[in-house]
DNA sequence: ACCTGAACACCGTTCAAGT
DNA sequence: ACCTGAACACCGTTCAAGT
């Protein structure tokens, strides 16, 4: 399987002069520009480089390919989302089980939300850029967040097992992707949340009962 | 957002002659092939067309665009899943609600292990070519079987919602696809299919019981 | 009614030359 | 250390010509 094994998405060089730096943060904002004002399918190396101003040349010095550049665009978005996820796990600490959940799942649906348009049209692209490896340590490093948080709950005698709070994670955030492609109206996002809080409280709480 | 825009996904014309019901049927398994032996970004019209023993211009007779040719592929993996899902509640009908979800959840994890290449390849690809309509089409087809089932239950009062099925389905094809991109193992997508199975288990019966 | 394939426009990527 | 942009290879799509 030739287009699984995509290894080398890291930026070519880092920059060390104050201008190169610069011009990395320049061509990130141009990439997420030209998503929105072209669409996926007209996001050309010569339009983002254009829009930020630098020549294509210059791109490929920090990006070996255009994959790579979507790939670390992704990539920041994740991580806002991921810094909103662990910073509710540390406020939730102590508080009961499914409160802690409430907590965390609303934050998560509230990025989201926040940004649906970039999540949307990234998740487009990311898709055919190795964004499921993205995704896959951004599960991995919320859902340790979680796991530990949930270690301080008063009400749970021991906190569910890795596996299960990973295939919450993978659940909330399939979901909360086709819903968003869906373009539901605020009203349904409302009862979205709603309905991933009751969700993961009750397969948190089935699995953390048929535990001994 | 001019990517979201994106309606003409049909096909450009319907075979009416016999040789021509044959050149499509190629061109689909053709594309098949291609993607697994050459993956994605080397899915190429030409080589398409090549692998299928017609020509560039035979292909674009039938199909708009790539686009479009790989949007169709991607229907027909779906329509194939909602198939086996449709089987499960058929079969089902009439049976406790639990062993009703146990069901057809399983028949939804099989079908999608089964044909886990294909379906990892597939997605990747269409998420950048209006998958997101296949995938919610297919959520509303089997959604509506699933609540006709869920209305023969012995034991439910009323059906849950449409909007509950609907975002059960989102989480476990989500979540489904999130795992299976992750390469899993066996053993892993074993336990998968059972906590999937505890997830949609314990979420419906919490929606349910919370209905007046 | 269906098929062919050369031709065109455009895009990803490189690299010799510049500051 | 960083930037430029013309040049090259390749891909999506078309269309005049064929059966």
């Amino acid at each position: 399987m030739p287009a699984n094994t995509i290894t080398a998405f890291e930026p070519r060089k880092t920059p060390v002069q104050e201008r190169a730096a610069t011009t990395v943060q320049a061509i990130f904002e141009a990439t997420i520009q030209v998503l929105f004002t072209h669409g996926a399918d007209r996001l050309t190396t010569t339009r983002v480089a254009d829009r930020a101003g630098v020549s294509v040349g210059t791109l490929y010095q920090y990006f070996p390919h255009k994959q790579a550049l979507l790939y670390a665009v992704f990539e920041k978005h994740l991580d806002e989302v991921s810094e909103r996820v662990e910073a509710a796990c540390q406020q939730a600490r102590g508080k009961p089980a499914a409160a802690m959940i409430k907590q965390v799942v609303e934050a998560y649906v509230d990025a989201k939300i926040e940004r649906a348009d970039a999540s949307v049209a990234l998740y487009r692209v990311a898709a055919g850029v190795g964004g499921a490896e993205v995704v896959r340590k951004t599960i991995l490093r919320s859902g340790k967040a979680i796991g530990a948080m949930l270690g301080t709950a008063p009400d749970l005698e021991s906190p569910p097992d890795k596996f299960a709070v990973e295939i919450m994670l993978a659940a909330i955030s399939g979901g909360m992707q086709t819903v968003l492609r869906a373009g539901g109206s605020p009203a349904q996002l409302r009862k979205l949340k709603e309905h991933l809080v009751l969700l993961c409280q009750s397969y948190m709480a089935t699995v953390t009962m048929s535990r001994r």
